[in-house]
DNA sequence: CGGCGTCTGGCGCTAAAGCGACAATGGGTC
DNA sequence: GACCCATTGTCGCTTTAGCGCCAGACGCCG
C-alpha cells in the first residue's frame, strides 16, 4: 500500500476497461477523483467473507482471486478479476455482508471508492444507475451461462472454455510463434482445478490430453494456447456422439 | 389470454411479493397502471430464447419455468418463477436477446409492462433504479450460491436444499398433520431432475431414500415434507465424514 | 371395461470424477 | 553442490452419476 498514485500502465488498464470506458468523461472524472489506491503482494487477503461492505473496487494490476471455502473445507474459486474490471458492488446495494474472500494473485493494485462517495456519485449521475444495471445484467448472464455449463458440459469441455477465456483476458502474444498465445496469468494446476470445481489430477490429465492433441503447450512459465480452433472444437464436445 | 383483469388472489400475490411490497405506494401504482395481463395454459410458450426483449414480467398465478436446451439437446431448468416474483429485466437493460425459454407450468397468469413504459417509469422514479439494483444484487447472490452448491455438494444434498426451497415458496400446510408441508407445485420427477441438472433415475433413487428416512413422503398429489430438520441435516451432508 | 400413455420404481452396466499415493522435476536457498 | 519444498505427472481404487431398459401403477378416454 505504498504509493497512492497509479502508474501509467495501471491507469491505462482502468481506462481500457470495457465497462468503464463506456461512461461519460465527467462521470469517469468524478469516480477517479475520490478513488484511492491500495497495493498488495501475492496471497494477501484483500477482503474476507462476512466483512461489511465498505468499498467499491476495480482491479488495476495483477489479479484478484474471488473464492470461498465451502463448509466441507473445500476451496472453490469463482473467478480471477482482471485489470479494468470493477466488483464489490453487490454487497453495497443490498447492504448485506460479503459472500466471498478476495485475495491478491501476484503483485496486485486495486482502486477503491468508499461506499459513501459512491452513493454521492450515484446521486449526481443518473447515468451511473444505468451503467450499474448494465454491469449487473452482464454478470447475471455470465452466471446463467456458467450454471448451464456446469450442468451440461463434461470437465474437458469446461476446461477448454476456461482456457479460451483466460487467453482472451490475460493472453500475451507468444515470443516464438505469433499464432500462439501465452496465458499471462500464472495458475498452478491446483488453482485451475479450484476455478473449475474439479480435482487437480483430473485437470492435469485433461491438460496433458490437450497437449498431445496439439491444442496447447504446457511450459513452466505457464500455459500456451497453440490453437484456439482446437480448443473451440473441444468445448463443443457434445456433437461427437458416434 | 382472456380476461384482462387480475383476480383478487392474483392481485394479492403480486402485492405480497417481497420485492414489490418494498416499493413506495406511488411507484407501485405507476407500475400497475401500465401493466397488462396475459393468461396461459399448461405448457404454453411464454417467451423463447433469442426473442428481443419487449416486456418486464411478473408471475401472478401458477409458475413460469425458465429453461434452456443445451447444444446437446439436453433440457435444463434454471428455476420456477413463483407468484409475486418479477423477471425479464436483464435483457431490457443490456439490450441483448433473451437467454432462456419461458413456459407456463399449470394455469398461469402473468403481468407485463412494456419496455417503453418501464423506461418511462424509471425516468420518473429514481427509487426504481435503487430497487432494481437491489433485485439484481439478490439474484447475483443466489446465482453465486447455486454455482457453489453445484461445485461442492453431492446430488443428495442439493436435492434436499431444493425441496426445502420449494416447500418455502410453494408450501401449503398439510391437511393430515400440521407439522407437514405439501409442496404445492406439481413437479414430475423428470422435471425435478432437470431443475437439479441430474438424471431422472438418480433423483427417484434419492427421493426414495429420503422417504425411507422419514424426511419426506411421496404421494401422487405431490411431495410432502415431513421433517424440515431432516432435510436440513441432509443438505449439510459434508460434516458426516465419520 | 379395456387400452393407451404418462409417470414411477428399480436393476445393471458404463462412464466420469474424486482421492490417496508416490515418483519425477525443478527452482530457490543456505 | 546439497537440500527443501512446491508443483507436476501417473496409477489404481472407489464413489457418484448417467443411461438403457423394463415392470408396475395410475388415470383418462373412448
Amino acid at each position: 500500500m505504498d504509493d497512492p498514485i497509479l502508474t501509467i500502465e495501471e491507469r491505462e488498464a482502468i481506462n481500457a476497461g470495457r465497462w468503464f470506458s463506456s461512461l461519460s468523461p465527467s462521470l469517469r472524472h468524478d469516480i477517479l477523483r475520490c478513488a484511492y489506491v491500495k497495493r498488495f503482494r501475492d496471497g494477501d487477503l484483500i477482503a474476507a467473507r462476512g466483512d461489511p461492505p465498505e468499498e467499491w473496487v476495480a482491479c488495476a494490476k495483477g489479479a484478484v482471486r474471488v473464492s470461498s471455502t465451502s463448509i466441507s473445507g473445500k476451496q472453490i474459486t469463482l473467478t480471477y478479476v482482471e485489470p479494468g474490471i470493477w466488483f464489490g458492488d453487490v454487497a453495497i446495494f443490498d447492504g448485506d455482508r460479503r459472500t466471498h474472500d478476495a485475495y491478491a494473485h501476484g503483485e496486485t493494485t486495486i482502486l477503491c471508492v468508499a461506499k459513501a462517495d459512491f452513493r454521492k456519485i450515484l446521486a449526481t449521475h443518473v447515468e451511473l444507475y444505468e451503467a450499474m444495471l448494465r454491469l449487473h445484467a452482464r454478470r447475471i448472464r455470465q452466471l446463467f451461462g456458467l450454471v448451464e455449463d456446469l450442468n451440461t458440459l463434461p470437465l474437458r469441455a469446461r476446461l477448454a472454455k476456461q482456457l479460451l477465456h483466460l487467453a482472451r483476458s490475460y493472453g500475451v502474444p507468444s515470443l516464438s510463434n505469433n499464432a500462439e498465445v501465452r496465458i499471462g496469468l500464472q495458475l498452478a494446476q491446483e488453482e485451475l482445478a479450484q476455478l473449475l470445481g474439479a480435482s487437480r489430477q483430473r485437470v492435469n490429465q485433461e491438460l496433458k490430453a490437450m497437449e498431445r492433441e496439439d491444442a496447447i503447450r504446457i511450459e513452466t512459465a505457464g500455459l500456451v494456447v497453440r490453437s484456439r480452433e482446437a480448443l473451440l472444437r473441444i468445448s463443443e464436445t457434445d456433437l461427437e456422439k458416434t
